[in-house]
DNA sequence: GCCGTTTTCGGCCCGACTGTTTTCAGTCG
């Protein structure tokens, strides 16, 4: 059974916690959280790493203990620093702690004085007024606890990006409809990054002095608010109906930058980026640069300038999650990050010959209305009985009928299919009639529980198929309600580069798939990618906003990405025979950096960008 | 526990809000 990342993680972030129970050093706990978190970004597999003999402690936060407890976790299945820890501590802290606004101390006043290590055993000492009687805690705190439990019984986890955005969309217009006084309101933190799912969504705007505590009063009163968490001068939580949680913070326009950078985070970006201002004798905080020689602060309107005092480009928000992004900000090498405006076609579209909502023509008006050269109209293969695929003989009349429709529009409409890869690795049409396409999604629909060998294998096969131009949202996972399929992705990508087949990113909400870190490893193996809506319905080419932010989050440039080709390279990227595909790919001219004058072009989400 | 173009020792981000307090600890991001 391989070993994940977040497994690992997950270890280093438990002990962090439990250090933390002991009262140790803050450091050495901030180290080992610092750990974890670096390794659930990791683009590669830990295991993989340690098998290829890699040096782990060249993983930055990664030092000679945490790289030695590591492989100890690989090779035996446990670590023993980690096993006394929880062995020399009350059963049931950890499970306390998973309680908002319970924190180290707290769990371990109360698994000491009242031998509590379950949530419903908090919940009957509180009813019997034991909690509040506890030393600094009250009938308030107690009370607090409860309706925590109650929330995190309501709500579960983290949201999926694709709602979050609409409920951050709507909770905004909501107040600045309510707020004259109320401007630059724009969503920050993990929203900003384009995270696939979001924590709570944090908003930052910008209220005069003596108005913001009534924007926050606005919030508080909004009709959808089924809780106040905090409501201060210049911050207010609420948890909103659907149990999302809602940070509002608000400045000064003078030092709006640096109020929106810090509140972008990640909180790993930031730590580092406060480590680098101390060695140039700065301190960062929401509201300005301080100079720790003078005591001056200087305040910033935007982030650019904010960045800029520091010597740095902006760093776009996708790229800060606190891995390689300062150093190469600070080496010039920030890349110039794919865009909206750089995509050229949609690959991956259906109309209502399969499971799609609408005509034909109408997903065609609706790509020439994205401004796109090309277009590839892929409706289900005949396997997919559920999804009224089409029939050999429906597929050839399709053809018939997209060939006559050609006339009609200034766009390039390439014949497609998005064919089922069947259990074996077959196809789900003869290969004559495959070779009559211009344009080959494979995709899995089925047998999904196939175990690793046999799942990458099978995908495989179908990338050594002539026909298969792409492999479509490989994983299969829905966000939050299926898991990814079990496959070797290194083997993958290899494959696709050795066969010259292209890997979709789907745009798609629900499925952001590839997700960030694999099309990240994708970029790094030369995988040709490609940024598809998969759209059901004309209204969905739009949602390629989530896609793009994927690719920026991978760092890819539009190099990188197949679809930003313009029609003629694109075609002639088509007619070439597959495994020689890659040369043409590999030959694109390679796409200046971003400097510091030539910013980046941002992608914040709307409402409306900075 | 990690890290270094000032350092292999001595540093390590910073502030808002809450509830319990009479000046602050705990939690969060």
């Amino acid at each position: 059974m391989p070993v994940s990342n977040d497994e690992i993680a997950e270890l280093f972030e438990n002990m962090a916690t439990l250090l933390e129970m002991k009262g140790d050093t803050v450091f050495k706990i901030r180290a080992y959280q610092r750990a974890a978190r670096t390794i659930s970004q990791l683009s590669f597999p830990l295991e993989q790493a340690v098998q290829d003999a890699v040096d782990l402690k060249k993983i930055p936060g990664i030092g000679k203990a945490i790289s030695e407890k590591t492989q100890e976790y690989l090779q035996t299945g446990r670590v023993d620093a980690y096993d006394r820890l929880l062995a020399e501590l009350p059963d049931g802290v950890l499970t306390l702690m998973t309680i908002p606004g319970i924190g180290s101390k707290t769990a371990m006043l109360i698994t000491q004085e009242l031998g509590i290590s379950t949530i419903e055993g908090i919940e009957k000492a509180i009813h019997e007024g034991k909690v509040a009687a506890l030393p600094r805690m009250g009938p308030r705190a107690a009370d607090n606890i409860l309706r925590h439990i109650q929330s995190l019984r309501t709500k579960d986890g983290r949201t999926p990006i694709g709602h979050a955005l609409a409920v951050a969309e709507e909770t905004a217009a909501a107040l600045q409809a309510q707020c004259p006084q109320l401007s630059q309101l724009y969503p920050a933190g993990s929203l900003r990054r384009w995270e696939e799912t979001i924590g709570d969504i944090d908003l930052v705007g910008v209220a005069p002095e003596p108005q913001q505590a009534g924007v926050g009063d606005a919030l508080a009163a909004l009709p959808g608010v089924r809780e106040v968490l905090a409501h201060g001068p210049k911050k207010t939580s609420v948890i909103l109906e659907p149990g999302i949680q809602v940070d509002l913070r608000l400045g000064a326009a003078e030092s709006f930058g640096a109020m929106l950078q810090y509140f972008s985070g990640s909180q790993q970006h930031n730590l580092r980026l406060r480590d680098y201002a101390h060695r140039l004798g700065l301190s960062l905080n929401e509201y300005g640069i301080t100079d720790l020689q003078t005591g001056q602060v200087e305040q910033f309107a935007d982030e650019t300038a904010f960045y800029a005092r520091l010597g740095l480009p902006c760093i776009p928000p996708e790229l800060r999650v606190g891995m390689d992004e300062l150093a190469a900000a600070q080496a010039g090498a920030l890349p110039n990050l794919v865009t909206e405006a750089d995509l050229r076609g949609d690959l991956h579209l259906h109309s209502d010959w399969s499971d799609g909502r609408d005509p034909i023509e109408r997903m065609i008006e609706a790509a020439v209305a994205q401004g796109y050269q090309y277009m590839a109209l892929t409706d289900h293969s005949s396997g997919r009985g559920i999804a009224n695929g089409l029939s050999n003989e429906r597929l050839v009349e399709q053809i018939n009928l997209l060939r006559r429709l050609q006339e009609n529009y200034p766009i390039t409409i390439l014949c497609g299919s998005e064919v089922d890869i069947r259990a074996d690795g077959t196809l789900d049409y003869p290969d004559e009639l495959l070779a009559e396409l211009d344009v080959v999604v494979a995709s899995v629909h089925s047998a999904m529980g196939q175990d690793s060998d046999t799942m990458t294998r099978r995908i495989i096969r179908a990338m050594e198929h002539p026909a298969v131009t792409l492999i479509g949202h490989a994983s299969t996972r829905l966000l939050s309600r299926r898991q990814p399929v079990e496959f070797d992705l290194e083997a993958l990508l290899r494959a696709a580069r050795a066969t010259g087949t292209a890997m979709e990113i789907n745009s798609a909400p629900e499925r952001m798939d590839l997700k960030d870190t694999h099309a990240h490893r994708a970029r790094e193996l030369g995988v040709p990618l490609v940024i598809n809506t998969d759209s059901h319905h004309f209204t969905s080419l739009g949602q390629r906003r989530f896609g793009v932010a994927i690719a920026r989050r991978a760092w890819c440039q539009p190099r990188h990405i197949l679809n930003t080709l313009p029609r003629d390279q694109f075609l002639t990227f088509l007619r070439t025979p597959k495994p020689y595909r890659i040369e043409l790919f590999d030959a694109r001219p390679d796409a200046s950096t971003a400097t510091a004058t030539t910013a980046t072009p941002d992608s914040t989400p709307a409402p409306g960008r900075p």
